[in-house]
DNA sequence: AACGTAATGTAGCGAGTGCTACAAGGGCCA
DNA sequence: TGGCCCTTGTAGCACTCGCTACATTACGTT
């Protein structure tokens, strides 16, 4: 592997990083570079660039995050909806995914700002995300599946938006709360 | 009132039609100026700076928001979080609300990034939601009723998030299925 | 050792940003 | 009519943005 390659593999990683800890408010092109340690004139010669920076680092975070999800939930049973939603939510709002679900707001609202190349990344995530649901839902026969998944995301996603501008202390109540809307 | 008020008034109007049209995608100074059909230069005259443009124009956004639904969901009855769920995404998501809930998203995120003015508009308006939905909540004495509350919202903006970024077939089948998640 | 390509630094371009200094028009009251 | 303040235009500042031209160094191959 060249010298540029190896390269770019370690500005991902860090710019992941980057991006996980201060979302996209520090995403110029030299604000990148100084957060992964190099010019900027360098990091448009590992990268073509600044969309396919923030994209191959997208695709790393992305990636970590199906990683965690599998960890967190993984392949067995199918569960109702319900479960579902409660065993994503605890998993969603805890320390560590918390950043991760921010980021993932403020990156749906670049897509809906037409910010290239949030658009193309976003739909690539969501697809993953109703994938996943869809694949661990329990429901009846005939039920709409992928308006079920839909619908679970939602709420997931809701969760994090609200979490996003609350104080802290609100966030597991809301969970709580939440749990107890659900259906069994 | 002096020309200037006049003309503060006028500018907020327009420029709130422009935000609800494209989002926070085109609120450069001379951007906006453009859209209120003032120079740049004016636009400074009439405000102070860009933050209070901004502002002015979110509050007028913010107060015909709750005006719109004071009047699809008016005082009443309490109804249980189920129903006002239904009844609140049922608007939400209709054709002519949807640009509302698309900006607020828009606005979350820029609160999140710590852009100026949005992090004051957005813990304004989400304590003026959390009160309206809290007063509008039958809940069995003893629950926890701003967890509740944050919960409702919670499920409201998820679908307003998921439905920026899906196909537009998707949206009512996330709903309806989104109502037979929620307990009775 | 000579050559050629990969890798890196320096400097800056053109466009856009928020914002402002300065001057001039325009209508009011003395 | 003269002075005054509200209103408006012109021009531009200092800065950041994404990106690039050009030169130079480092290094493997022959």
């Amino acid at each position: 592997m060249s010298i540029r390659d190896q390269q770019r593999e370690a500005v991902i990683e860090r710019l992941a990083g980057h991006l996980l800890e201060h979302g996209l408010a520090r995403t110029s092109l030299r604000q990148l570079a100084a957060a992964a340690g190099v010019s900027d004139r360098m990091l448009l010669y590992y990268f073509a660039d600044k969309a396919e920076v923030l994209a191959a680092v997208m695709a790393r975070v992305a990636g970590e995050l199906s990683v965690r999800l599998a960890e967190a939930i993984p392949d067995g049973a199918p569960l109702k909806p319900a479960e579902l939603v409660r065993r994503a939510a605890a998993f969603t709002t805890g320390p560590e995914m918390r950043r991760f679900m921010r980021l993932w707001v403020e990156v749906v609202a670049a897509a809906a700002r037409g910010e290239a190349p949030f658009p193309a990344i976003v739909a690539q995530v969501m697809a993953g995300f109703r994938h996943w649901v869809d694949g661990r839902l329990d429901l009846p026969e005939g039920a709409d599946r992928a308006g079920t998944a839909a619908a679970v995301i939602a709420v997931i996603d809701g969760l994090a938006l609200v979490d996003i501008c609350s104080e802290d202390e609100i966030a597991p109540r809301m969970a709580a709360a939440l749990s107890t809307l659900l259906a069994e």
